[in-house]
DNA sequence: CCGTTGTTTTGACAAATTCAAAACAACGGA
DNA sequence: TCCGTTGTTTTGAATTTGTCAAAACAACGG
């Protein structure tokens, strides 16, 4: 079964967004559900096995259109490659396990838009903004003690 | 002139550092005295002028030094090469121009010893937080209008 | 001035990602 | 149902950023 019939599917979450629905995009949008933070790798790993014979190529092209339809958003934790998620359009942020690499989604320290404002004066005209926390999970804290 | 006369210059705070003065050490790290924020090529443009015949390895290994010396610190937003500043020891974050690639330093936003808690319990040992801000710096802002 | 030890060069290598052209397939309409 | 258009994928190469390792070299304390 690859949709139990409640709620929209992959194949009507892509197809919403204007895009086509191939195998390829189907597995790679179901990748993302079940690792909600993975790596173009990860992600080919997972498609590879659902659509045999697909190339890297695609799901580097699968992602970056999703991350263009606005499907999904990448980020790119320093000294990593980049990763895909599906939550998009609230602004939320990270936690990165700097022993393990786990990455865990964070609420917006200052809720609903929020962040935007640098304690000074910058002079930019601010879009975005990124927060990154960098610390040990709870099992690699467990296991450094 | 290489040295004013004036507060330590490069080859006194290499030294200090615990590391051997050289000539691509000296020149990196007047290099990042003039461009506060620059990657290992625009750090490689600098030193060889001022040392010819360095090499780009030299460069990767100078400022990789600097920063296991803790001299400088490396960020890296998203989708760039890695930039290097002297400005460490104190939390501070970044404005990235998303047009132009300008990258600004912002104080942090909670002054002293800030940003270290995210607003839910994430049950990581959190340790580091990087912020960077997005936007248009003043000229592109002024361009796009 | 010498020797030790750290630094640089040289050259290869690797990971992550992008580019381009040709083959192919989704899907709206005939 | 089939066709054509247009968007996707494959294939294959190239690029960018950065790392690794060994040999040549140079800083600096004695």
């Amino acid at each position: 079964m690859t949709h139990s019939g409640r709620g929209p599917d992959a194949a009507e979450i892509i197809r919403a967004a204007g895009l086509r629905v191939t195998g390829p995009r189907r597995a790679a949008y179901e990748a993302l559900c079940v690792m909600p933070h993975a790596s173009a790798d990860e992600v080919f790993d997972r498609v590879r096995d659902a659509v045999p014979g697909t190339s890297i190529q695609a799901v580097y092209n699968v992602l970056g259109d999703f991350v263009d339809a606005g499907l999904a958003r990448r980020i790119e934790p320093s000294g990593r490659p980049g990763l895909f998620e599906l939550r998009v359009g609230d602004n939320h942020h990270h936690v990165v396990c700097s022993s393990c690499g786990r990455v865990d989604d964070v609420d917006c320290v200052k809720g609903e838009a929020p962040c935007l404002q640098p304690a000074q004066e910058t002079g930019f005209r601010i879009q975005v903004a990124e927060v990154t926390f960098w610390g040990l999970c709870p099992e690699c804290a467990a296991a450094a003690l």
